[in-house]
RNA sequence: GGAGAGGUGUCCGAGCGGUUUAAGGAGCUGGUCUUGAAAACCAGUGAUGCGAGAGCACCGUGAGUUCGAAUCUCACCCUCUCCGCCA
């Protein structure tokens, strides 16, 4: 959610940044709105202020034996007109909240202009596309062929979208989640949070999946529970309504979760193999950190998702998202992607965004630089660390060999307690 | 799921519908005393939001009753104890 102050004061700010991301634009509207209500409060309190007064009097005059009766007819009007003007303010509020749920994050200026992925800007890159000297499967093909990955029996006992893994696939899949784990919590310095895979609904205002995106999200019926797309949702809301001491920041933690995602209007993306998924494994970074230090800190954590990357030798590359492709809750965004053989091309595995105080204004999420110190909104960030599923593909297509067995890569090894997956 | 108890400021804990600008204590800050500390004593001290300010709001949340609600009514949420069920 963006400052309805700087709205207010800087309106022709807020709506080029909203013209960059081709945002429809009520600006203008809001800001009536806010005028109105701003007008209807101000009436209010100075009848609230009157009633007050009144009140007060009322015990002495009722000792002194005075007449209370028109007092009392004075102040019923009084109290009438009050409700009024309360039942007006409400309702200002509540369509100017529901109005500002909706507005985008403002683009860092750093974000390149762009309409889609195409226009992203590789940052940098690591090792070169993997090459073969025989023509290289797919990861689905792989993974059926080595029985370690099941699309059929997923399909039977609940539907596309959804994968069994199997034997060293299930170990596998294990075996990149602990990894990931012992690396950010041991080397990176990340607190490990294992969070409920289900939330509340603020919890997904609080991070901005609502009210926007109530299609893309699982909800479990008979209860206002849904069930997690990421753990940036369990781990962000957290702190939710806190106000935290500047010794507190920079909070790192990381989380394994399952997520969950009904990715309405992704039919016919992506349909074979492990890449989307409605039910998907991720370990997540999550920061909230000093305003002041936030852009260093989206560094270090770009750099911690590349680290378990480089650890398991898997080439990839870092682009920074353009305007376009940015999200609804990010100022700024890097999308480390992976070299994908069956695709030809590279695959994000992991988003890393820093939300400035989008995310933290949402679910009143404070700190005070000094005890003294009026409380200020902390920056969140996040970033995937990374994308499990997809990290298993990977390994698959790029450590294969043409026999159809699968390498390990070394830093998984103590893990899998073998080298190599082998066709039966 | 059933029965009971309870949700008040940083914490503990009072609170007849009207000087509650939320008692009292702890804590914290400053001071006196002391070689220093502790203890004792004195003084100060709620946080947060909106607002330029006066002010307004805030006693789990939301409605309601009333001229006036922390206090009464209703609904909901959460916590604790016991029972049931269960990995």
């Amino acid at each position: 959610m963006l400052d309805i102050k700087l709205i207010r004061q800087e309106p022709e700010k807020v709506k080029a940044a909203l013209a960059r991301r081709k945002e429809e634009d009520k600006i203008d509207e809001l800001l009536k709105l806010d005028g109105e209500r701003r007008d209807a409060l101000y009436e209010a309190e100075q009848l609230k202020s009157k009633q007050n007064a009144v009140s007060k009097q009322i015990p002495q005059i009722k000792k002194e034996g005075g007449d209370v009766a028109p007092i009392f007819e004075e102040m019923k009007k009084l109290s009438e007109e009050i409700k009024t003007l309360d039942a007006k303010v409400r309702e200002l509020e509540e369509t100017i909240d529901a109005m500002m749920l909706r507005i985008p994050n403002i683009p860092n200026e750093t974000v390149p202009d762009g309409d889609t992925d195409e226009d992203n800007v590789e940052i940098r890159k690591f090792s070169e596309p993997t090459k073969f000297d025989f023509e290289p499967q797919a990861h689905w093909d792989l993974g059926e062929k080595l029985d370690i990955l099941d699309f059929g029996k997923a399909a039977k006992i609940t539907g596309a979208r959804f994968t069994v893994y199997k034997d060293l696939g299930a170990r596998l899949e294990r075996a990149v989640i602990n990894y990931f784990l012992n690396m950010h919590t041991e080397q990176h310095g990340y607190t490990e949070i294992f969070p409920p895979y289900m939330v509340h609904r603020n919890s997904m205002v609080g991070t901005g999946q609502l009210p926007k995106f109530e299609e893309d999200a699982f909800k479990v019926v008979g209860t206002d529970y849904f069930l997690i797309p990421t753990a940036e949702v369990p781990v962000t809301n957290l702190y939710r309504d806190q106000i935290l001491s500047a010794d507190d920041l920079p909070i790192r933690h990381v989380a394994y979760s399952a997520c969950f995602r009904a990715e309405a209007g992704s039919a016919g993306r992506d349909t074979r193999g492990l890449i989307r998924q409605h039910q998907f494994n991720k370990v997540e970074l999550v920061k909230f950190a000093d305003p002041e230090k936030s852009y260093e800190e989206l560094e270090t954590l770009v750099n911690d998702a590349e680290n378990v990357l480089k650890g398991l030798g898997l080439p990839y590359r870092v682009v920074k998202i353009c305007v376009g492709d940015l999200g609804f809750t990010a100022a700024m965004k890097y999308d480390l992607e992976v070299w994908m053989p069956s695709y030809g091309r590279y695959v994000e595995i992991s988003s890393c965004s820093n939300f400035e105080d989008f995310q933290a204004r949402r679910a009143g999420i404070k700190f005070k630089r000094s005890p003294k110190d009026k409380p200020q909104f902390v920056h969140t960030l996040n970033g995937s660390g990374v994308a499990v599923g997809r990290t298993v593909a990977a390994i698959l297509e790029n450590y294969q060999n043409e026999d159809g067995s699968v390498r390990i890569p070394e830093a998984l090894i103590p893990f899998m307690g073998t080298d190599v997956i082998r066709p039966k």
